[in-house]
DNA sequence: TTAATTTCGGACAAATTTGTCCGAAATTAA
DNA sequence: TTAATTTCGGACAAATTTGTCCGAAATTAA
């Protein structure tokens, strides 16, 4: 997603392939992620000749890495015990439910908090890298 | 570990069967996890009649949280980059690499200080409970 | 010594996650 | 209209994690 929004920002829209390759992930098994976040409405794909995936301007402000997470992962980072415990609850907390609520609790919000647009500015600073060249 | 923490306590040995029906566990998926933790030396178990499983008490003081999840699962948790990139790196960090590592810190941390004893003195106290009765 | 009880270890099996393949559908440019 | 290019979707396969089975080994108590 950062990298399809980085060549967004400079209106240009890339291939499946060239994704699979920034990532070092095989190509089918990109494909079906991004497609997950196409249906979330994260991205847009066209297909055909100069087809290809984008993200919308306006969109990319809006977009954090929680949403993100949640249409390829779906909430389950969210939900369940530490300990993996089924009557775990606020009201008859395991041993280690508020310790582990507070981590989780860093991770949402760092989650919620960043955008991608965020993410994809301190890469064009040069702050930050997807690939060593 | 900490249910049997609690029963070592009390100097009480406690079977494979007990644990798992106590933490709602196979038993068989339950004893391959307790061999781990006996190899590691995090734990005692005793065979024949009688037989069963113990922390010594001058253990239970020393033994941290950080410990038995590296028993279990390696110490996989604590390593690599949190977007799945091979080159990322405090040099050349991944645009997630510092909020990320804030995160999985906090986690580390966590671990690291929360001892076994800890948490058995929560459920004894019983402000915390391991399964709802 | 013997029978009962318990953990141990290895070989499997099931479930889940990760990854592959390939034809269909859509779209562009000539 | 046609050929080329691209994503899409479903059916599979591989890898990993989770879970099962069972005989062996060890130990206790009678």
């Amino acid at each position: 997603m950062v990298f399809i929004a980085t060549r967004s920002q400079q209106e240009m829209r890339v291939g499946l392939t060239d994704i699979a390759e920034e990532i070092d992930s095989p190509v089918s098994f990109t494909s079906k992620i991004l497609q997950k976040l196409v249906k979330s409405k994260l991205l847009v794909s066209l297909k055909g000749p100069t087809g290809g995936f984008e993200i919308s301007k306006k969109n990319m402000d809006t977009i954090t890495l929680a949403q993100i997470v949640s249409a390829i992962d779906g909430d389950s980072i969210y939900k369940g015990c530490g300990l993996g415990l089924r009557n775990c609850n606020e009201h008859k907390p395991c041993p280690l439910h508020f310790k582990f609520k507070r981590v989780r609790d860093g991770l949402k919000d760092m989650l919620e908090e960043t955008s991608l647009t965020e993410l994809t500015q301190d890469i064009s600073k040069g702050i930050t890298f997807l690939k060593r060249k």
